[in-house]
DNA sequence: AATAGAGCTGTAGTTTACTACGGATTCAAT
DNA sequence: ATTGAATCCGTAGTAAACTACAGCTCTATT
């Protein structure tokens, strides 16, 4: 396993050393080994979860929730029932957003596939209007 | 279709009076209609529109994304292949979302079974381990 | 040994996305 | 007509999540 400094990390994983380093006084990343100089050493482990900081970040979670997921994945502290309930409760929300996700990315695919059967004009955007999430505007409003 | 004032909008969507108008300033909004005496006049339209919003930033659209996607919902303006290749451009973004997510909802899933197999002590949760997301490369994204 | 260039700490500044005034209208129900 | 709640607008404040110094110290390379 091989170890790193805090710029070679950021460098692996596209994220800024500041916020490495502010991860770590978040609590999001462990406090790392150091150099008897006092520098951070890392390890592929802290790739990985820097990794998962950005995924769960782009699906929508704080850092607080991440935390929580976090604390779900290190934890042996906690005892196994609070560690169930508390991914039951994730898997909850991750299962909503993907219903969300989902239907967005239809809609979307429905609009393009038509776009691709059509391609002069921009008649096609009329399907545009099937975009709406509940119900459609029509608020042609000149100043 | 009934109208309503800012105070109902923001009562049935459960958002905020202040981040209504906060919304329509930043354009995500359109500038409604207003009565004689300058107050704001929503309808059913309006309201499908802020759960959109709400909606896109839960699985992590940023505002100036919404806009966007608002921007493909009204466009009439744009043309047919702007549209599209915008579309397909958040097609492809949401895929990756629903990708991250079903991961991480499936390790969860995994985790809570075996909890529910091994109901006592915390040994179950050296399933937690197996969380780990996993080093897929990232592609980087302007900013 | 010299030194460039990473990294250290702590603090301050920025961006995004709200949220909260405050003082002046406006609306709706007496 | 009165009045109390809603709205109006503009500006200011807040919270989360970075991001950027400044002034040193440490490390690696010649």
């Amino acid at each position: 396993m091989s170890t790193m400094t805090v710029g070679k990390l950021a460098k692996t994983t596209g994220i800024n050393i500041e916020t490495v380093r502010f991860y770590e006084r978040e609590g999001l990343m462990p406090k790392p080994e150091r150099t008897a100089g006092g520098h951070r050493l890392f390890d592929d482990s802290d790739i990985a979860r820097l990794r998962f900081i950005q995924h769960a970040k782009d699906v929508g979670f704080t850092l607080r929730e991440i935390h929580d997921l976090l604390f779900l994945r290190d934890s042996e502290i906690a005892t196994c029932e609070d560690v169930c309930e508390l991914a039951r409760r994730k898997v909850g929300e991750i299962d909503r957003k993907i219903v969300m996700l989902t239907e967005m990315r239809d809609h979307l695919n429905a609009l393009t596939e038509v776009c691709a059967n059509d391609q002069r004009g921009t008649d096609c955007c009329a399907i545009i209007k099937g975009l709406e999430v509940g119900e459609k505007p029509r608020k042609k409003k000149g100043k």
